[in-house]
DNA sequence: CAGGTCATGTAAAGCGTTACATGATTTT
DNA sequence: AAAATCATGTAACGCTTTACATGACCTG
């Protein structure tokens, strides 16, 4: 029935929080969402006109000068779409791909030197993201939404023991390379 | 240069451990590495034929009684292209993919309730992660590799974090429900 | 006037899952 | 004899990224 891409749920989403064309949808979304849940262009103005297909939003050109734009509203039809998403309390999408991870596990096919340059590699990612949620907190906490805050302390988390972790796994590598 | 794909990756790492047939490759994968890296039969045959075509891998014709089986090595030129990943220390592929985050991040569009009830279905499923990986751990310590153990450190504080950080959410919602 | 940002879109390719199809062997 | 496990594979479909293409507007 529903028919609704886990693509078209997030720009529903978005939609209804005031993001109003393609491209404003994607700044937000590369802000915020990205960190668990990312998408592109290539996605979003076709997934738009799917969800027009659909009644759930519609878009009026709305030109500033001669630049075109479309913007888009969700609809009544488009709201109790997103209300059916979130009220269901079936198990959502949970992938996680970590090439790092990957590397670790055959990490026996390889020295240990090289085992450590890689999650330090990792670690400088990961903590890279950590100063990119911390410079989101007062934005979020200080923000109309709580939702975006809520999402962000999960965040926070999950960066924050990824780091910690690999600093943990450093130290046991450099370590007991003795024995 | 590389040409190996992802899955080519995954593929040769586990047949450098040992694992070979695509059946095998399955079995283990789906028991180690599934929890931050999955893949399916419709890539593991085709992927192994790519393999061979490149010269990484060779298989031989090993049935056993009247059931077809295909045995797969890695060959020297396998080996030197696993090496060359492992000890590629560029960033990685690291991919979050979860919509109990999307939903908590929309979740002004819904009320407190609905919210505590997809935390809780997030938890359930993060708790039951938790347990399959606890029940790794024995196995992981006690086996001739290390890289398994040291990716199951990872993966256990990261699924803990995740569950925790899910209770004091619930704590959060459920508390301050008054103002 | 150059560089950055706003704005929209398409095409091709790659990646990956799901569902289906088949059949032998082993365990209960 | 049924059920589980071993074992291999394909086809269709869907999702996503990357790269390309275009052009207007704004700021210094």
């Amino acid at each position: 029935m529903t028919g609704l891409t886990p693509t078209g749920r997030v720009i529903l989403g978005m939609l209804a929080y005031g993001r109003n064309t393609g491209y404003e949808i994607k700044q937000y979304l590369d802000k915020t969402t990205r960190h668990f849940w990312a998408i592109s262009y290539g996605q979003i103005y076709p997934e738009l006109k799917r969800l027009e297909d659909q009644g759930l939003v519609v878009g009026r050109s709305d030109p500033a000068g001669a630049r075109a734009r479309t913007v888009f509203e969700i609809t009544d039809a488009g709201r109790v779409a997103l209300e059916n998403w979130l009220g269901d309390t079936g198990e959502g999408i949970w992938e996680l791909r970590c090439e790092a991870m990957l590397k670790l596990f055959f990490s026996d096919e390889t020295d240990t030197e090289t085992t450590v340059a890689q999650l330090r590699t990792f670690r400088t990612q990961q903590e890279r993201k950590l100063e990119a949620l911390r410079q989101l907190e007062p934005w979020a906490r200080e923000g109309s939404h709580r939702g975006p805050y809520l999402s962000l302390q999960l965040g926070l988390a999950i960066t924050t023991t990824i780091v910690n972790q690999c600093q943990e796994l450093e130290r046991q590598l450099t370590e007991d390379g003795s024995d």
